[in-house]
RNA sequence: GCCUGGGUAGCUCAGUCGGUUAGAGCGCUGGAAUGUGGAUCCAGAGGUCAACAGUUCGAUCCUGUUCCCGGGUACCA
C-alpha cells in the first residue's frame, strides 16, 4: 500500500454468531466426549451431514413457505439451498436415501453446528451446536423409554446431580383438546402455544390468554385464543394434575379425560413408557410425567420429553426431544416411525456454567520446552520429541529473536496455564541435563517478593535438574499432582 | 414489532453541571536487565468520545434522526 494509513477491516463476528477461546472450546470438547461416550453405550452409531442441503429438503411438508428462519443461499449452479436448521429434518433424509446400507431399525447420533436465521436472544444464537440421538424403525415406546435413560445418563456422564425430564403425550393432549371441542388446528396450535409458556408466566397469565387476552408488562397487548370459562377450567385442571408417581398420573389424566379411543390409546402408551422406564432404573425424582408439557414443533406424535435443571431454571430446556413418526414419509412412501432428542449445547453448558458444575480449561499444552541463550533448534526440537514420545503434550517457545528472554517465555507460560516448563541452555544440552520447573510452585513460592534482587535470586524455586534420562520421569511426576 | 439500557484507546470501563490539553486498569512497544527479570518499576504509542443534523461564542456532553450492541416482551417455525 502507498499510502501510510490502511484501511484496516474490522474484525467481528456475525450477529448471533459466537468464536470459542481455547478455554470455553477445551471445556466444550470434554462434555461432547461424555456425551458421546453415552450414546456409544446405548448402542448409538456416529453419522455426519452436510450443513447444506437442498431447500426442498428442509421446507416443510407440501414445500410450503413454512420455515422462514432459514439461512437460505444459492449453490454455484443456481439451485435453492439452505443451511440445516436441525440434525433430524436430515436424518430422516438419510433414512429414506440409503435403505441398502441403512436398515431399520437404525440408531444414529450427530453433532454439529445447525442455523436459524431468527433474532438471537440471551442464549439463543444463529449459529448453534446440537447434539442428537435418533432412533429409527420401531413404534414401541420402549425406545422412548430409553432415549428418556440416554438423557439421565448424560447428566450423570457429566456429574450433575439434580435434573429433571417432564414427559408427557402428544396423543394426550389431543385427547383433551377434542374432548374440549377445539377442532380447528390453528387454534389446537395456539392454545398449546398458551400452555407451553405455563412455567414462564404462571397459572392466572394462561388464564387470561385462553379467555379474552392480557396486556403485559409493556404495555403490549397479548391477544387470547377466546375459549369460554368451562373449558379454560377444564384445560387448567388437566395441566395442573400431578401425582405421588408416574402411575399416579396416569391414574388422574384418565380420570379427567373422556374415555374415547384416542384416550385409551394415549394412556396405555404412558403405562407402557411408565414401564419401561422401571426397567432401566429411571427413578422418579429424575423423570416425571406432567401433562402440561406441550413442546413447541408440531412434527411430534407420541411422547414428548424435555430436560430442565431445577437449580438452574431460567436456562429453560437443556435437551428435548420425542416420537415423530411421520417424518421420515416426507422422503419415502414406506413410513419409518422415529424417536429421538436433541442436547441444546450452549445452553447446557451455561446452564453447567452457572451451577459451577463444570469450568473453562485453559490449555491443553501440558510442558513448555524453553530456550536460553544459543540452543541449536535441532535440540529443542529433539527435546520436545521426547516428552511428546512419552505422551506428554507439549509447546516449543519459538518467537521473534526479542521475545526469546527467559521472561517472556514464562510468561507465555504463565498466561496461558502451562503448568511445567522444561528449560534448556548450551550448558545443559552440553552436560546432558535439562531443568524442570513446576511452575504453579515457583509462583506460589515467590509471591510475596517485592525486592528485585531478591525476586531474581529465588528463580529457581520449584526447579530440579535431572539428566537427560529423567526427564520424562520428572515431568510426569509433577503432571500427576 | 413494542418497552428499556447503552455506544469514550485493541479490551473492560471512568469522566466532562457545555469550556480550549479526554483518563484508568489490562494488553501492546521500549528500557531498568547478556542463562533463570512469570513479579516489580520507568517511559512510550494508541481516540473522527458511533454517524449525521440542530441549539450554542463553543458540543464527546443538550435536542432530533439514523445505525449498531445489550436486556425484557411479543410474533413466526
Amino acid at each position: 500500500m502507498a499510502g501510510k494509513k490502511k484501511a484496516l477491516v474490522a474484525a467481528r463476528t456475525l450477529k448471533g454468531f459466537q468464536d470459542f477461546l481455547p478455554g470455553d472450546a477445551l471445556m466444550r470438547a470434554e462434555v461432547i466426549r461424555r456425551i458421546q461416550g453415552v450414546f456409544e453405550l446405548y448402542g448409538y452409531s456416529p453419522v455426519e451431514t452436510p450443513a447444506l442441503e437442498h431447500l426442498d429438503v428442509l421446507l416443510g411438508a407440501g414445500g410450503e413457505e413454512a420455515n422462514k428462519e432459514l439461512f437460505r443461499l444459492e449453490s454455484p449452479e443456481e439451485e435453492p439451498i439452505a443451511l440445516r436448521f436441525d440434525l433430524t429434518v436430515p436424518f430422516a433424509r438419510l433414512m429414506a436415501q440409503y435403505p441398502e446400507q441403512i436398515k431399520a431399525p437404525f440408531r444414529r447420533y450427530a453433532m454439529g453446528p445447525v442455523w436459524r436465521a431468527d433474532k438471537p436472544g440471551p442464549g439463543r444464537f444463529r449459529q448453534f451446536t446440537q447434539v442428537d440421538i435418533d432412533a429409527a424403525g420401531a413404534a414401541t415406546v420402549s425406545v422412548d423409554g430409553e432415549v428418556v435413560a440416554v438423557m439421565c445418563a448424560v447428566m450423570a456422564a457429566l456429574d450433575v446431580p439434580d435434573y429433571l425430564v417432564l414427559i408427557n403425550n402428544r396423543k394426550l393432549i389431543d385427547a383433551l383438546l377434542s374432548d374440549c371441542g377445539i377442532d380447528d388446528p390453528s387454534r389446537q396450535k395456539h392454545v398449546l402455544r398458551v400452555i407451553d409458556k405455563l412455567a414462564k408466566v404462571g397459572l392466572d397469565n394462561i388464564r387470561k390468554e385462553l379467555g379474552g387476552g392480557r396486556i403485559d408488562d409493556s404495555g403490549d397487548p397479548i391477544p387470547g385464543v377466546g375459549l369460554n370459562e368451562d373449558v379454560i377450567e377444564r384445560l387448567l385442571t388437566f395441566i395442573d394434575i400431578s401425582g405421588a408417581d408416574r402411575r399416579a398420573v396416569i391414574a388422574a389424566m384418565g380420570e379427567a379425560l373422556t374415555d374415547t379411543k384416542l384416550a385409551q390409546e394415549a394412556l396405555a402408551e404412558m403405562t407402557e413408557l411408565a414401564e419401561a422406564l422401571e426397567a432401566l432404573g429411571v427413578s422418579e425424582e429424575h423423570a416425571r410425567f406432567d401433562p402440561s408439557l406441550a413442546r413447541g414443533l408440531d412434527y411430534y406424535t407420541g411422547p414428548v420429553f424435555e430436560m430442565i435443571l431445577p437449580q438452574a431454571r431460567e436456562f429453560g430446556t437443556v435437551m428435548g426431544g420425542g416420537r415423530y413418526n411421520q417424518l421420515v414419509e416426507r422422503f419415502m412412501k414406506q413410513p419409518i416411525p422415529c424417536t429421538g432428542m436433541s442436547v441444546g449445547l450452549d445452553r447446557l453448558l451455561a446452564a453447567l456454567r452457572h451451577l459451577g458444575l463444570v469450568e473453562a480449561g485453559k490449555t491443553a499444552v501440558q510442558a513448555l520446552v524453553v530456550t536460553m541463550g544459543r540452543v541449536a533448534k535441532a535440540d529443542t526440537l529433539k527435546v520436545a520429541r521426547e516428552l511428546r514420545e512419552a505422551g506428554i503434550r507439549c509447546e516449543v517457545f519459538f518467537a521473534s529473536k526479542k521475545k526469546m528472554q527467559m521472561g517472556n517465555q514464562l510468561s507465555h507460560a504463565d498466561h496461558y496455564g502451562i503448568p511445567v516448563a522444561v528449560i534448556i541452555g548450551e550448558d545443559e544440552i552440553a552436560q546432558g541435563v535439562v531443568s524442570v520447573k513446576d511452575l504453579d510452585a515457583g509462583k506460589a513460592g515467590r509471591e510475596d517478593i517485592e525486592d528485585r534482587d531478591a525476586y531474581r535470586e529465588a528463580g529457581k524455586t520449584g526447579q530440579v535438574t535431572v539428566s537427560r534420562e529423567e526427564m520424562v520421569a520428572t515431568v510426569l511426576g509433577l503432571l500427576e499432582r
